[in-house]
DNA sequence: TATTGTTATACTCTATAACTATA
DNA sequence: TATAGTTATAGAGTATAACAATA
């Protein structure tokens, strides 16, 4: 037998590792992502978006443009306008109108909605941490460290983006 | 300092790697799931719960029941329904009534759709290979170990389960 | 003219529940 | 009465593009 067979033979189990791996990776976080989803509605009536925005507004003290939030959060301004909307009907955020660009907005945590979301990030992090109790302190650094190679690869790749904002009237 | 304030400060910290550990995994799966749906959208036309429903078929050359693609897709029948109407009306999958049981339908791959799910995973496979190769051999098979561990342990957690299909005429 | 945010629209994916046909 | 699948409806989440107000 030639050397041939077997570097093929290599690529292909290779490229099996790689697609056995993605689809365990798919599969864990997937799992997790949907018991965070349905406790959040269960136990705040809340979904994963708007904890989201919260979290980023709980970071954010003095308020955060609509545009911020729709770069940081990886949506388009119309989803931005539509989730804050929600939260500012039930009291949770309020919008600001700064007096030195009166076409911005600032979005900002009411007191209800911090008082809200500190409740709810106890609770979803006692989740997390639950969920990812499989894992001893050793491992969960290991993995983290190893996740760490992979994101700087992944910026490389195909660096992520926010949707981007078309502007004019051009077609 | 008595040891209390340590052991807090201990469970604070472990709370803490726990939350920054998932947001970095959620964070690199969202990021590969993202370009992906992208790529098979511009590439192929095609989303993700399609290929995915393909994927299944492509594994079972005698067909599925609606109700088992369900089950291994994890999503409720109408969803089935539609993907399946989808793509049978573009000619990939064909549905089949098997004479013992004529409320049953069976699911297959047309000889076209068995051709364009091979290259479609083909392609899809090289994807995964470039998205995954921040790491090494050896790093995917210790990220692979891990997850399995991480595996088992969600399966005691909050065990997985299908939408569940409620019958019968009550409330 | 450019920018910020809003509105209107559309599309995908999902779940629920009533319904039809068969068993 | 139970089961398999379909249909109808609703709702989240997303993107696109036209629009108004402001710069």
């Amino acid at each position: 037998m030639s050397a041939v067979p077997d570097l093929e033979s290599r690529v292909v189990d290779e490229h099996h590792q790689a697609l056995k791996l993605w689809l365990r990776l798919l599969a864990c976080t997937a799992r997790i992502e949907g018991v965070i989803r349905n406790r959040l509605r269960g136990e705040f009536e809340t979904t994963l978006p708007r904890f989201d925005l919260m979290a980023q507004l709980e970071r954010h003290p003095d308020g955060l443009a609509m545009g911020e939030l729709s770069q940081r959060l990886m949506v388009t301004g119309g989803n931005v306008t539509g989730i804050t909307d929600q939260l500012e009907a039930e009291g949770l955020v309020q919008r600001l109108v700064p007096p030195d660009d009166r076409r911005s907005t600032l979005v900002k945590l009411t007191p209800a909605g911090r008082r809200q979301f500190r409740k709810m990030a106890t609770t979803h992090e006692g989740w997390i941490v639950e969920l990812l109790d499989g894992w001893s302190v050793e491992e969960k650094a290991q993995v983290q460290a190893l996740l760490g190679i992979l994101k700087l690869h992944l910026a490389q790749v195909d660096p992520p983006t926010a949707p981007v904002r078309r502007r004019g009237k051009r077609a």
